[in-house]
DNA sequence: GTTTAATTTAAACAATCGTTTAATTTTGCA
DNA sequence: TGCAAAATTAAACGATTGTTTAAATTAAAC
C-alpha cells in the first residue's frame, strides 16, 4: 500500500468527518469538498466509500501498537513502569481518538463490510506485551494475582473514551474551552486518575 | 408526554436500530417496516426522525438515575456498599446499553439538533448522590481522599462500554456465543473486575 | 344512526446518496 | 516534440432519503 499526498489528504479529511458525523453521516461529497478534490477522485483512488474506510483503517493501524520498549528497559520499579506505560497508552489513544471512535461504531455494526482483522491482531499483540510485564511484576511479588489484562485495558481505554464521548458534559462542568484546555485536562487530571486506578488495581489485596 | 402502545413499539424498534446501525444508518422506512406500521405514522406521531430520537431520549431517561437508597440504608460497611453500588450501576448500564450507545455518538455530533439537557441533569444528580456517600466514607477513614468522582464514573461506565464496543473481539477471545453467555461474562467476570478496581481505587494510599 | 375526529394508507415530492461515464487536461517518458 | 498513461473534470445514473399529501378507513361522541 503506497499512498500519495493527495490520497493521504483525503484519508485525513475522511477520518475527521467520519469521527465527527459517523460513516453514514458523511457523504463522499462532503469529503471531496473539504479535501478540495473532485468527487470522482475518491472512487478513482479507493474504489468505494467502504474501501476508503478500509484503507484508512490500515493506514492508521501502524500507530496502534504500544511502544514501551524504552520504558521496560529503564531501571525503575514495577510501579513506576506501570505508571509510565499508562501515560504512554493514554497519549497514543488520544492521538488516535478519531480512528478509535470510528472503530467503536463500525466494528459493532455487523452490516458494514470492512475488514477488522488487523485491528484485532494489533490488540492481541498489545495484550501479549503487557501480559509479560505484569507476570514479571507478579513473580517479583509487587503486583497482585488475578488481574484480567484485557479488562484492565478496557478500564484504561474506557475511562478515556467515556470522557471523550461526554466531552461536552465535562467542558460544561469544568469550564474547558478550546482544544488546548481539553488536552490539559486529559494530561493533568484524567491521566493521573487512570494511573492511580491501575496502580491501585495492580497492588490490591482483598 | 403520554405514549400509546404503538408509539412505544416504534420507539423500541427505533432504539434497537439506532444502536445497531446508527441514527444516519437507519431509515424511517427500516423502522416502520420492523415495527409493522405505515411509514407515515412516524411523522404523524413524532413529527420527524430527529424528534423521534428526542422522544426516545426522554422516554428512556427515567431509567438513568441510580437507585441505591436500599443499599445505602442497609447495615453494611462502606466497602461492601461500594461494591453493591458498582454492581447496581453495571446492571443499569447494561439494561440501557443501546440508549447509552446512541447518546455517546449523537451527543458528540454537533450537527444533530437534539436536546440533551435532561441527560446532563440526570448525570449530575447521580454524581451528587455518590459524592455524599464517598465523603461519608472518607470522613469515616475508610476511603482515601482525592478521588475524582466524575472520572470514577467514567471508569465504571467506560470499562463496560469498551467491552461492549469490542464485543466481537471478546466473543472471539473467550468463545462467547449467544446473548446469554455475554450476560454471564458481564456479571461474572466484568462486574467483579470493576468492583475490584473501584474498591482498590477508593482505598489506595500512595 | 349520523357526524366529527383520529387513524391509517399508498403515492408522490424534491433532495441527496454512492457510483459510473465519457470527455478533457496534465504528466512522464521516448 | 509526440504519444501513451495517469489524473481530473462535469454530468448523469438509478436508488434511497425524510417528509408531505390527499384520500380511505376506523373510532368516538352525540
Amino acid at each position: 500500500m503506497e499512498l500519495n499526498e493527495k490520497q493521504i489528504q483525503i484519508l485525513k479529511v475522511a477520518e475527521k468527518l467520519f469521527a465527527e458525523n459517523g460513516f453514514d453521516g458523511t457523504s463522499v461529497r462532503n469529503i471531496a469538498k473539504e479535501a478540495g478534490v473532485n468527487l470522482a477522485m475518491i472512487s478513482y483512488y479507493f474504489g468505494s466509500k467502504e474501501k476508503l474506510l478500509s484503507t484508512l483503517l490500515l493506514y492508521r493501524m501502524a500507530d496502534f501498537k504500544i511502544q514501551i520498549n524504552t520504558v521496560l528497559s529503564e531501571d525503575r520499579g514495577f510501579i513506576e513502569k506501570a505508571e509510565a506505560i499508562v501515560g504512554l497508552a493514554i497519549k497514543r489513544i488520544h492521538r488516535n481518538r478519531r480512528m478509535y471512535k470510528i472503530v467503536h461504531f463500525e466494528y459493532s455494526n455487523l452490516s458494514r463490510n470492512v475488514n477488522f482483522n488487523q485491528y484485532v491482531e494489533k490488540k492481541k499483540e498489545n495484550f501479549k506485551v503487557i501480559e509479560v510485564f505484569i507476570k514479571e511484576g507478579q513473580e517479583a511479588g509487587v503486583f497482585s494475582k488475578n488481574v484480567n489484562i484485557p479488562l484492565m485495558f478496557s478500564t484504561i481505554t474506557g475511562t478515556y473514551f467515556n470522557f471523550y464521548y461526554n466531552k461536552r458534559f465535562f467542558q460544561d462542568m469544568h469550564n474547558l474551552q478550546g482544544e488546548a484546555s481539553i488536552d490539559d485536562y486529559i494530561f493533568n487530571i484524567l491521566t493521573p486518575h487512570v494511573q492511580r486506578t491501575i496502580k491501585a488495581l495492580l497492588t490490591y489485596e482483598e
